[in-house]
Order: C-alpha cells, then structure tokens, then sequence
DNA sequence: TCTTGAAGCTACAGTAGCTAGAGACATTAG
DNA sequence: CTAATGTCTCTAGCTACTGTAGCTTCAAGA
C-alpha cells in the first residue's frame, strides 16, 4: 500500500491532482490508514498511469472516464475505445494544421519587422488591420489542451 | 456610435467577450446612452479588432495588453513589440512540435488496433503501459489556447 | 401614441484541469 | 521525545470566456 506522496511519484502526478481526480470520480474513493490518510494499491497506481498517459497525449479526463469504464469491461469490442482515439488524433491533426498557419501569418509579421519605431511597427499594424494578412484565422473558440 | 451589438458584429467578437474585456480592463469602460447602454466610437472597434486579431494568433490576453499600451505610444522604439511576436512565435513552434510527435504516437497506437475484443486493444494497452510507447511525452503542464 | 419584439443591462455561476495556500493532524527518523 | 516531513480538508484562484435569469431600453410598425 502507498500514501499518496509515493503514488504521486510513482506515476508522476501531483499530490493534489490525485485528490483532484478522486474528487471528480476518475479514480475510486481510497482507502484510508487509521490516521485518515489516503492508501493506494497496485491497482490504483496502474489506473493512475493509464490517465497519466493518456493526459500526456492530449486526451481529455471525459474521454479518459469512457477508456477506463471500457477497459473495465475486457469482453466487449473495442470498436468505442478506437472511436475514442481516431476522434482524437483528428483533433489534433486540426490543431496541427491551424498552428501551422499561425506560425507562417507570425512569422511572415515578425520578418517584416524592421525594428524602428512602434509608429513603422509592422506587428502592430498588421495585428490592426486584418486585410494586411494573408490568413483567415477566424475561429475564435475552440479550448487545446496540451 | 455603435451600440454593443453592432460593435460584435462588426469586429466578430460576441457580445459577453467585449463586456467580459472591459470587465478586465482590456477595453476602457464605453461611453452610455441616456437608457444606460454601451456606445462605442471607431477607435474603440479598431482597438477590439486588434484584440480579435490577435487573439486569433494566439496570444493571450496579457501578451495583447501590452502589445496595446506599446500601441499607445507610437515613438518608442519597437523592440518590445517584436519581442512579444517572437515569444508567441517560439511558443507556437513548441506546440507545433509537441503536437506532431503526439500524432505519431496516436497515429501508431489506431494503427495497431485489429479492432477486436478490449481485452486485446492495442489502445487500451499503449495507455496502460507507458513503456510500450516511443516518445515521452512526459510535460504534462502546460496551457493551450486556440 | 401605443405596442411589441429585439437588443441591452447587471450579476452570478459554470467550463477544463488543475494549482496554491491556510491551518490542523499523522507518521517517521534519529 | 522531538523535529521534520507528509498528509488532511477546505477554499479560492487561474485563462478566456460562455450561459443564465430577470430585468430595462430602444426602434419600428399599426
């Protein structure tokens, strides 16, 4: 059994981010030690580094709870949790693609920058008037993650 | 003068966001209409479709505000405003990259699924066992937008 | 002039995914 | 036994908004 310190490190999580994820109902209630500390079995810590994993790829903690709850029923088809992934990797193919046009709009501005004075500024004309660019970034929403 | 509603269209920013940036001090507070409504000049929607436009390049809302006070001050050299653009630059190459490695490794994990039972996912798997996977993707702090 | 519907107002709550701090209790090494 | 470290709960804060409730104001048509 491990307190929560020896978890944390073990799977390289935060303490009060494990709280955090019990909180949210991602990882189950703990058992407690006399003293009302939180221990944690083998188990615990490979759930752990399941969500760690999969957070460290970009997968949010909602489409985290469905891999578990399906990694928690091994008979069924996998067809969910490969749904779960390619919906994923789309996401970020599209974030990849966006950022790669905001780094060639940025670019494009920082080069024309001369370095004299803020009234010649090119990044701040440029951020000013949106005909002077060649992209149309607009679509303001959309939260990243990773 | 517009009233807020023509402002949003007219910069393509939605009503709560432009009360949401005088609430944070990013707009000055507007001018009222006798009924107490906001009214807005054309400066006042250059400076929002300047905040828009750079938020559609993905800097935050603190980068833009000293972009804005630099702005202010047209005979300054314009060092500090192209130290802001390299920054948000450098960042979004970091991303870039962070991103593209991520889609090889998911890119892999789909690939591998036979999309048979759980029990045997090649997804479920690469999660649970980082040393099962390539990359390590191991930073996992870190705030995106856009 | 009256009415009606759209547009605007304030204030507060909620989103994701944590992080930080206060003040008290538990455990362990020496 | 003491001191140091670890853990506890609780609350508030972060970014950049978005959405709701319950109201008031405005502009246009009858």
């Amino acid at each position: 059994m491990l307190t929560i310190g020896k978890l944390g490190r073990a799977a390289g999580v935060k303490i009060p981010t494990i709280r955090y994820y019990e909180q949210i109902g991602l990882l189950p209630e703990a058992e407690r030690s006399a003293g009302n500390q939180r221990l944690y079995s083998r188990k615990a810590l490979d759930r752990l580094t399941f969500i760690r994993h999969a957070r460290g790829l970009g997968f949010t903690l909602e489409a985290i709870r469905d891999l578990l709850s399906l990694s928690d029923t091994p008979d069924q088809p996998c067809a969910a949790a490969d749904a779960i992934a390619k919906a994923q990797l789309s996401e970020i193919e599209k974030r990849l693609t966006r950022l790669a046009s905001l780094k060639v709009e940025l670019k494009r501005m920082v080069a024309q920058c001369a370095g004299g004075r803020i009234a010649d500024c090119r990044v701040i004309e440029v951020l000013g008037d949106h005909s002077l660019c060649a992209t149309d970034h607009d679509h303001p929403q959309g939260g990243d993650s990773q």
